[in-house]
Order: structure tokens, then sequence, then C-alpha cells
DNA sequence: ATCTATTGATAATA
DNA sequence: TTATTATCAATAGAT
């Protein structure tokens, strides 16, 4: 498809090469694309030319394209004969044993147990990895605590609020009391109005009594606990 | 490219869908190919239908196509401002830590710690791993006594073959001792050859003190021990 | 880069 | 799925 036909081998010419290279890598990933968009297929494209640089394509994401190959491509394996799916398994029980190993000798190291092997160079990575370790741990520890306190001075604020409003409130009634109070000894002085009064009174300290007891009903729970 | 111009849009009918998607792919991978022989490209390609019937081309092999795009990936991210490079690393650190927190959990539970918030089937695989491992470590032991017998069992035959050497010497040599008196005997009977006797008296004690003493000094060592 | 003659890919059809 | 063929798209070579 040009002005004339070429054979498949590589370009020797590097100037040629390079001009080729660029126009056919637009056009495979441009053909990626549409096979993914008119097909519904997940595509993944990776090419790197000669020079080493890299260019790809992913219809959804590069890793999801080759994190599905990779669990593909293993129960595929799974499909062959039983033999070859006892080798796989065999090959995995040992790297996962060596694996388990070599972990158990890194934490009996980490725990400071066998020591002796070690040449200054490894303790000094080993010092180094539980400093890492510890520093993270203490980041961890410190954003907890951080976000502790926050959460708690935010509900000495709300419970500081509910306070002063209570405050104003019992100040108000207080003030209704000692007004109806007033009215009362008025009226009993002049002999009448008793009902009204005892049912004013009944009403405010109800009244009291309900909102004085809001904070013990509050969304007050244990805090949380930092881990040690 | 074919009887009529089409939109890049999927295709709604499903069988025009798989036909073309064989079309395409087929062209794609060819399109691959030549890519990677014209322009000497390394050149991977994954491709799953809508089905999802996994086919793929690499002009290397797909490992190493992936391998190199990672390592790739990595390079490029550090190559990028210190605020991704830092993010990176986060990310890195959060995934380890999730690791280390992972497997000090699991560790825990091996060591028979912690079992509270597991359920029967957690328990018995906890269990089948630990009598995987016991089996693996008995294995190991096995392998080491019998290893240690069969050198002890050399070292016995060796032993054995040399005691046996030394009783004939010892039966040759007391013969000789015994002609020797008789001749001494003889002779001083007959009253001469007082010299030659003591000579030959005080060599062949020499000889046999020097081959009985030979077993201490044999390459004997303090055996192999096994790990208890 | 851009242009265009030509080949190559493929949509429609069988 | 495979084959055919009319068309369109990609691109080799030239500028």
């Amino acid at each position: 498809m040009g002005r004339g036909k070429i054979v498949i081998q590589r370009i020797d010419d590097s100037t040629s090469r390079q001009v080729t290279f660029s126009k056919r890598r637009k056009g495979l990933i441009k053909k990626a694309k549409e096979l993914a968009i008119l097909c519904d297929a997940e595509v993944g494209l990776i090419i790197f030319s000669s020079t080493g640089k890299l260019s790809d394509f992913a219809s959804s994401s590069m890793k999801s394209v080759i994190d599905r190959y990779n669990k593909s491509k293993i129960e595929h394996q799974q499909l062959l004969s039983p033999a070859s799916e006892v080798k796989f398994w065999e090959r995995e029980a040992a790297v996962l044993r060596q694996e388990l190993h070599a972990l158990q000798e890194n934490h009996r190291q980490m725990m400071g147990e066998q020591l002796n092997g070690l040449n200054v160079n490894e303790l000094n990575s080993l010092e180094n990895q539980l400093e890492m370790s510890l520093r993270g741990i203490r980041m961890q520890k410190e954003q907890m605590l951080t976000h502790e306190i926050q959460e708690l001075s935010q509900k000495r604020n709300i419970i500081h609020q509910e306070n002063l409003e209570l405050s104003r409130k019992v100040q108000r009634i207080h003030q209704e009391n000692v007004e109806l109070y007033k009215k009362a000894y008025t009226a009993s002085t002049n002999g009448f109005v008793h009902r009204e009064l005892a049912v004013a009174d009944n009403e405010s300290h109800t009244k009291i009594r309900l909102q004085l007891s809001q904070p013990e009903h509050s969304d007050y729970e244990t805090p949380p606990r930092a881990n040690e």
C-alpha cells in the first residue's frame, strides 16, 4: 500500500527505518484502538523502537491488560495435561517455600536473632530497614493520634456550644420562674390563681430536666484507640 | 477499506462484530509483526475478545516485553517531578506496609496466637499449612540424620577394616616373637647371641604400639549435629 | 511535513 | 468459517 511493493525485512537505511517506524506505529495504534472500540475487545499494545523508545496503547489500562493476560496464561496452563499442571504447582510450591524460608530468616534477623552470619553491611542494611519500619509505624501512629485529637476537639466544641445554649435556657427559665413566683406571691396574697401556677411550674421543670439530660445521650462513643 | 465507509463505534450486531473481530485481529497482528521486522522494534500485543478469548503476539517473548515495559515505566516515573516520585514511593511503601501487616498477622496466627477472628475453614487451612511446614521440616531433619548415619557407618567400616589388619599384624608379630624367644631360649641354653635378641625385641614392640595408637589419630571428628 | 500513486485491508456479500 | 470483490485506508517513495 504505497508507491511500490516492499518485502517484509529489516530496512537497512536507518532514516527510512525511522520514518517507516513512525508511520506504521501510528497506523498500528490506530488499528488497535479501532479493534477495541468496534469489537468491544480489551487490547494492549507495547512498542519499543530500535532506539529503545517506548510507545504503548491500552484500551483500558496496561496494568489491567497485563494482569488479565497473566491470569489467563495461568488458567491456560491448568488446562494442559495433569503432568504439566503438577509441574506448575511444584514450581509454585518451590518458589513459595523459598520465599517462606527467606522470610523466616529475615524475620529472625529483624527480631535480633541469628545475627552471627552477617557482615557489617548487612547489619547496616538491617538497621536501616528497621528504622524505616519504625518511621512508617510512627507516622501511622501519629496520624491516628492526630485524627483522634481532631475528633475529640470537634466533640468538645459541640458540647461547649450545647452547654452555652443550656446555660442560656436555664437562665431564661429561671427568670420565668422568678416572674411566676412573683405573680403567684402577688396572687396568693390576693388569694386566687392557684391552678395556673402549679401547671406552669410543672412544665418548666420538666423542660429543664430534659435539656440537661441531653449530653449523656449524645453521640459520644469510646474514642478509637491507637495501635500500640 | 471496504465496500463502504464505517464509523468507529461498537458494532451492535454480535455476528458482524465477531466476524470483524476475526478479520481485524488478523490484520492487526500482521501489522504488528511487520513493524517489528521492518523497523527492528520489540512489539507486544495482547487482545481479549468480547467473549474473553485471548490472542497475543510478541516479537521476542511476552515476558520480555512486559518486563521491559515495567522497567521502562519505573525509570520514566523516576524522571518525572520529585513530587510524583515521592508519590510513587509512598504507594510503594503503602503496599509494602500492607504486605508486612498481613505477614505479621499470618505469622502470629501460625504461632497459634490471635485465632479468635478465624472461622473453621481458615483454621483448617492454617492447620494444613502448619502440617505442610512440619512435613518439610521433618523431611529435612530425616535427610540430615540419614546422611549422618551413612557417614558414621562408613567410618565404622573403615575402622573395622583397620582393626582386622591390626589384629593380623599383632598375630604375626606375636608369632615372630614366639619364634625369637624360642631361638633365644635355644641360644641362651647354648650361652650366646644375646645382643641380636634385644634389638629384635625392641623393634617389634615399638611397631605394635604405633599401629594400635592409629585409630585415636584418625579423621574422626565430632559428628555433625542435627538441628533440633 | 506533505503529497499521491499504489498496495493492502476489509465491509459487504455470498 | 471461508472466499470474493468493490472500496476505502494506509503508506512507500518523492518532494
